[in-house]
DNA sequence: TGAATAGTGTCTGTAAGACAATATTCC
DNA sequence: GGAATATTGTCTTACAGACACTATTCA
């Protein structure tokens, strides 16, 4: 009576050389087996507590990657982005330094840019291009560019993070008054040893209430 | 393998009497029959182009509205949310004026305030709340309270629709500045006769681009 | 004319950006 | 000391809120 195909996909984003990847896979299964996609999957009811547990399990499944920072994006639905029939699928975007995927080292896994036009089976280039755009939306007030930094960072380093991510540069002088208004960075003792003959940079680290919580900005940027 | 129940709710939201308000239905079938509860029902496969028509159809069979300004809000999900079973609700919500509630005039429906605390079954109490946090906090830096009234309104009127959301007075200065910055609304030649022995304001429209599509503010407010 | 609300002008304080000075490292 | 980048101080400009003045209606 009800007969609609239900899975998840994840956006998985990171960022390399200053530019915002997407990580496909090849399909192992039809449809489009063979073709790289978004790493997706149907929900278990028997093992997913909710919908975002079966992506983090896809995820995992199909990448080694454990624990990133996840969230819902939008839930994209209809007769025909999937040749097995009416299908739903809810989609999360996860956000990771890319040193966590060099780490987990999925063969597989193949990083392209967002930026270059993608084809892509299903409706996967209408997700990937609402996950950017809800990425770069938040970037502009709030917390979420911290997630594609590793777990320790200096200042210089995260403002090139939200350039990269805005496609623009930021005043160095708003940027850290922003940065110190959010508080959620804690100084840590050591420091940056760095890239050579100049000033090291102080190393911070998210302070743990906000490891998995955003921060948000009244007034942007 | 895959036995997912798919349904749509929908918040209907809007404002009467400088209080929002969320329209409640009697459930008239099991489970939770006799309860109010979201407007919402299964997908059609065989009817619906996508959950957003869902949404639709559903809304206007059950409360005779229709065309509303309707936006995906999030996709709730799990095995104990329906006692029917592991559940997906791709839930939705709407904005109308309340004088379009009254005029479709549907004996069931119940507008009950948001800001008081609500008992609803399966995890409607969620919904409403995730819709009413949306709610508010786009009402920051967007037009989207415009759709809470009428087709044609004053600013002082607007104003108000945009200080019940918010919860607080607003600078009439700032409002005025910020409406023209958006440059949305569209001045009627006749003026508002009103509220008796005072200057009439200049009654506006939304221009027709902005009737589905919403504006933003780099700058909040 | 007085009361009431609409609409506008202007001042002030705050916040964002520009600029530049100082700090610290390695060579 | 010189080069390079980090960090901080300060000036300028833009914008948001406060205040008050004018405008228009009805009684």
């Amino acid at each position: 009576m009800n007969q609609v195909i239900c899975t998840v996909d994840v956006v998985l984003l990171t960022l390399k050389d200053e530019t915002l990847k997407v990580a496909l896979l090849k399909r192992e299964r039809e449809p489009f087996k063979g073709v790289a996609a978004l790493p997706g999957g149907y929900i278990h009811p028997n093992e997913d507590m909710d919908a975002q547990d079966a992506a983090l399990r896809v995820l995992n499944a199909k990448t080694g990657i454990e624990a990133p920072y996840l969230e819902q994006l939008a839930t994209f639905s209809g007769p025909a982005r999937d040749p097995r029939g009416w299908s739903v699928s809810i989609a999360y975007y996860a956000l990771v330094p890319y040193h966590i995927i060099e780490k987990a080292g999925h063969p597989d896994v193949k990083l392209v840019s967002v930026d270059r036009p993608l084809v892509l089976p299903f409706d996967h280039k209408a997700i990937v291009e609402t996950a950017v755009a809800r990425l770069r939306g938040k970037s502009q007030y709030s917390s979420l560019p911290c997630y594609l930094a590793g777990d320790t960072f200096t200042l210089p380093q995260l403002q090139r993070i939200y350039e990269s991510l805005m496609g623009e540069p930021l005043n160095k002088v708003s940027f850290r008054r922003k940065m110190t208004e959010m508080d959620m960075l804690k100084p840590i003792e050591g420091q940056m040893e760095a890239a050579g003959a100049h000033r090291p940079a102080q190393l911070y680290r998210l302070k743990p209430e906000f490891r998995h919580q955003l921060q948000l900005l009244a007034r942007g940027l």
